[in-house]
RNA sequence: GGAGGGAUGGCUGAGUGGUCGAAAGCGGCGGUCUUGAAAACCGUUGUGGGGCCUUGCCUCACCGGGGGUUCGAAUCCCUCUCCCUCCGCCA
């Protein structure tokens, strides 16, 4: 949610950013405006009555005489239903005007590079060299099913496409990933580590700015009307919702391990083989919370911290840069952590690291108050959140880059304490 | 699932349908005292919205959420949520 005051004073700012974004509907700004100012002239004019009515019945409290008392009373019956007609107005125009600000994306950071799609992402580094192999390797797909660790036909048997089992050493492996990256986050990174539900209400999921926009990729239990976290960025946005935090007790910054679900409505053909693009899959969540001047260094420090778990992985990786047309609803930058993976012969995408300024914090009222003077006000403090990476893809790099001629996969050195004594899946 | 009890400011805790945004205490902040600190004393201390002769003042709303009764609601009614106690069931 952006601030009403931004759409007040720098208009302008708004509207570039929405054009960078090839935003839908650039009039958006100025039916904020129109709204915002229908809102302030019907305030107006229904607290002139109120004031008027409050003093109506204060003196209507000091009449001794019964029936001066009666006549006033009856002077101001009426007035009620004035006053809740004007409510009733002014509740319609917020209501509209909340719809059409909780759809627009938040402003860009002047330094992302203009660009129309992922296409036009910017590489800014990349670390080591494509493997090379002396024989064509495989992709994991076939890795997987020849050493019986990934079962694609028992997914679909007990749930539908996009969904597998992961069998002896490769369930292993993932959670072996994931002690790795938690222990990785809160015993080197300084992060604190935190389990959460894996169910939230709507509002929660509001908080964290995908709700109402992003529905239709939720899972939704419509007897409860809770969903099913599609990011630990969910929960963990919302852990200190409607809290006033002391400045001094920043930055806040939490590692979470969830399971993420997602409709994921993309082309019927896209990604279908593997376990690149699953409806559940898992992910290991980095999240901050910090005083607003910052958040611009947080967004450099963990992109260094998702940076750091694929190079003790022995990864190769690019960090890219969103574009214009590529950043996130939430998101004023991005960047874009992609491994090599030989198999496949692609990038694909591990983690990304954004920074959302007040956005999420003003959607969730998450605040901080600068000095414990009296009259010091709260103000939103700035979220920022990261993938310490995302499981599958993860665990493609591993099998793909580690894979042997003879279909066998080297655990790379940092999982093997995890590992029960397997150094290679075979 | 059944039966009761509760939800008030950062915390504890009063509150008769009418100067109640709300007593009191604690805590916080500022000050006096002190070499310094503590104690004591004095003052101050919620959030959001709107307006203006915009650093101060006026005004509206907020006593778990929503709705209602009334000239007027923290107070009465309905409803939802959450918490506590007891019984039952249960991984």
């Amino acid at each position: 949610m952006l601030d009403i005051n931004l759409f007040r004073n720098q208009p302008d700012t708004v509207r570039a950013s929405l054009k960078a974004r090839r935003f839908a509907e650039p009039q958006a700004v100025d039916r904020v405006l129109e709204l915002d100012s229908q809102r302030r002239s019907l305030l107006t004019e229904a607290e002139k009555l109120k004031a008027e009515r409050n003093a109506a019945s204060k003196a209507i409290s000091q009449i001794k005489d019964a029936a001066e008392k009666q006549a006033k009373i009856a002077e101001q019956k009426g007035l009620g239903e004035k006053i809740a007609a004007l409510d009733e107005q002014v509740r319609q125009v917020e209501a509209d005007l909340e719809a059409l600000l909780s759809g627009i994306p938040n402003v860009l950071d002047a330094r992302v590079p203009d660009g129309e799609d992922d296409a036009q992402n910017v590489v800014i580094k990349t670390v080591g060299e494509p493997k090379q192999f002396p024989f064509e390797p495989k992709p994991h797909w076939d890795l997987g099913t020849s050493l019986g660790i990934i079962n694609f036909e028992q997914g679909v048997k007990l749930t539908g496409s996009r969904f597998y089992v992961l069998h002896g050493a490769g369930a292993r492996l993932q959670r072996a990933l994931i002690a790795f990256m938690l222990d990785l986050h809160t015993r080197r990174q300084g992060y604190s580590e935190a389990y959460t539900p894996f169910i939230v209400k709507g509002e929660t999921v509001y908080g964290a700015g995908q709700l109402p926009k992003f529905k239709d990729n939720l899972y939704r239990d419509a007897e409860e009307d809770l969903y099913m976290v599609p990011t630990a960025e969910v929960p963990l946005t919302c852990i200190h919702r409607d809290e006033i935090v002391d400045a001094a007790s920043l930055p806040f910054r939490y590692s979470a391990y969830t399971p993420c679900f997602r409709r994921e409505k993309v082309a019927a053909g896209r990604d279908v083989r593997g376990i690149k693009r699953g409806h559940q899959f898992d992910k290991v969540e980095m999240y901050s919370f910090t005083l607003p001047e910052e958040s611009d260094n947080e967004l450099e420090r963990m992109r260094e911290d998702a940076e750091q778990t694929c190079a003790e992985l022995g990864l190769t990786y690019r960090v890219k840069q969103l574009c214009s047309g590529d950043v996130g609803f939430c998101a004023r930058m991005t960047y874009d952590i992609e491994v090599w993976a030989p198999g496949q012969n692609e990038w694909l995408e591990v983690s990304s690291v954004s920074n959302c300024g007040d956005f999420q914090a003003r959607r969730a009222n998450v605040r901080f108050r600068r000095s414990r003077e009296a009259g010091a006000k709260p103000e939103f403090l700035h979220t920022l959140n990261g993938s310490g990476l995302g499981l599958p893809r993860t665990m493609i790099a591993i099998m793909e880059n580690y894979q042997q001629a003879d279909g066998s996969i080297v655990v790379p050195e940092p999982l093997r304490l995890w590992m029960g004594g397997i150094d290679v899946i075979r």
